[in-house]
DNA sequence: AGCAACATTCAGGTTTCTCACAGGTTCACG
DNA sequence: CGTGAACCTGTGAGAAACCTGAATGTTGCT
């Protein structure tokens, strides 16, 4: 099967190369470029089934790249990087059809997850469920809605992403400064103690409705998605 | 079969020399090298299955030794090592894909756990299973599982690499100076009591669901994990 | 501005783990 | 058998890891 093809538009060299080793790691086929001229003609040539474009980018905007590459009738989605307060107004008005857009700083998982997301929503033929389902709890990743034994939950952000990421991981250990690593946004600076407050936070709403508690501690190790059978 | 080949990067020669004799004890084809210049170079040059990094170098830091890696489109991944008290900001963010981190000082088994289990989630083809089963026990190395005739029983840290040693080793005996070294970290500076406590630690735990006791007291000689016939 | 939801830090309390010690037991050997 | 060395294991101090409620910031919304 073909590997997807995605190209990544950013000018700083380290958020480009974070981007594209972590979506290597995740299974794509990534080209990377770091303005918009460059980002033009690899569109041209590499054909890509999805553009990541930071939308500040030295030469021209991400606005003007997309509307030449349309007018190339080069049609791959696009998933808009934006600062958090840059003019959402603009951004707003760009994503139509399939795009859609993040704000930096962003979490690896949740680039990911979009990722995904559109690709969903564009290729039918793209493999990925939407549905993460694993004992008693299931997660419908497009409507964001999580199911405990067929009853829904309310999670706020980081409690649903900490949840994706350890159910993506069931029934293996995951270390708090992974699980820092992969659900908090890159440039998160603060202590690990705030891991153990989201579990904490998620076994309250998780346990009451399970047959036993799905969220193990590892002493030493860390925490794990213990998948359960089903009441 | 081609060996797995390990980049190791520690500019500690003594850390160095243990970590190279005790990997390729453990199997594995090493290269050390110590510095992060060496390290780009040697990397490039021997394409090795996974990186085992010093956060803190000499020359560049394991942060920038990564980026130089990922941009030169090397993606093995990267087991980090850094100082238990070294401050947490400069480590997170760092773990992308497969990549994990271990805090000094460690123990040799559990360096070549962690190897065995980063190179299980990049490599499908990896050859290791992540279930070692000697007559009645078995641990998940995945999940930290320790069950006796498929019955689960909790484990300390210690306790679960002492049994995890005693078992790769299984009918073969074991002196406690050798355990001390592959189990405890490298700069314990205690008594070789503390094996005999753990043993009995273990012993109290495995044998009211073995048949026959598993761990063997050779007297004079050390212990060792004897495979007994299932239930 | 004011509110509500969420994110983060902090600190006290609790559990669990590590390790040393010491008295008791077993074993090998004379 | 008697003796010393090796081994076993209960006890407890101290440390580490973890949990959680509460206080404090942040953000976005009306």
């Amino acid at each position: 099967m073909e590997p997807i093809k995605i190209l990544v538009v950013d000018d700083e060299p380290n958020i480009r190369d974070l981007l594209a080793s972590g979506l290597r790691f995740a299974g794509f086929s990534v080209l990377a470029v770091g303005n918009g001229n460059d980002a033009v003609v690899a569109a041209e040539k590499g054909n890509p089934d999805l553009i990541l474009l930071d939308v500040m980018l030295p030469d021209m905007s991400g606005f003007s790249v997309t509307k030449k590459l349309r007018s190339m009738n080069i049609l791959a989605p696009v998933l808009f990087l934006t600062a958090r307060d840059e003019v959402e107004d603009k951004i707003t008005g760009l994503t139509v059809g399939g795009d859609d857009y993040m704000t930096k700083p962003f979490s690896l998982d949740e680039i990911i997850a979009r990722i995904n997301a559109i690709l969903r929503r564009t290729k039918q033929s793209a493999v990925e469920k939407s549905v993460i389902e694993v004992g008693e709890v299931r997660i419908d990743e497009d409507a964001h809605d999580v199911y405990v034994n067929d009853q829904q939950i309310e999670l706020s952000p980081t409690e649903y992403k900490l949840l994706r990421y350890l159910m993506e991981n069931a029934n293996r250990v995951l270390s708090k400064s992974q699980i820092l690593d992969h659900v908090w946004e890159y440039d998160f600076n603060g202590e690990m103690g705030i891991v153990e407050s989201y579990v904490s936070y998620l076994r309250k709403k998780l346990d009451p409705l399970t047959s036993e508690p799905v969220l193990q501690t590892k002493r030493g190790h860390g925490y794990m998605f213990k998948s359960t059978k089903k009441k």
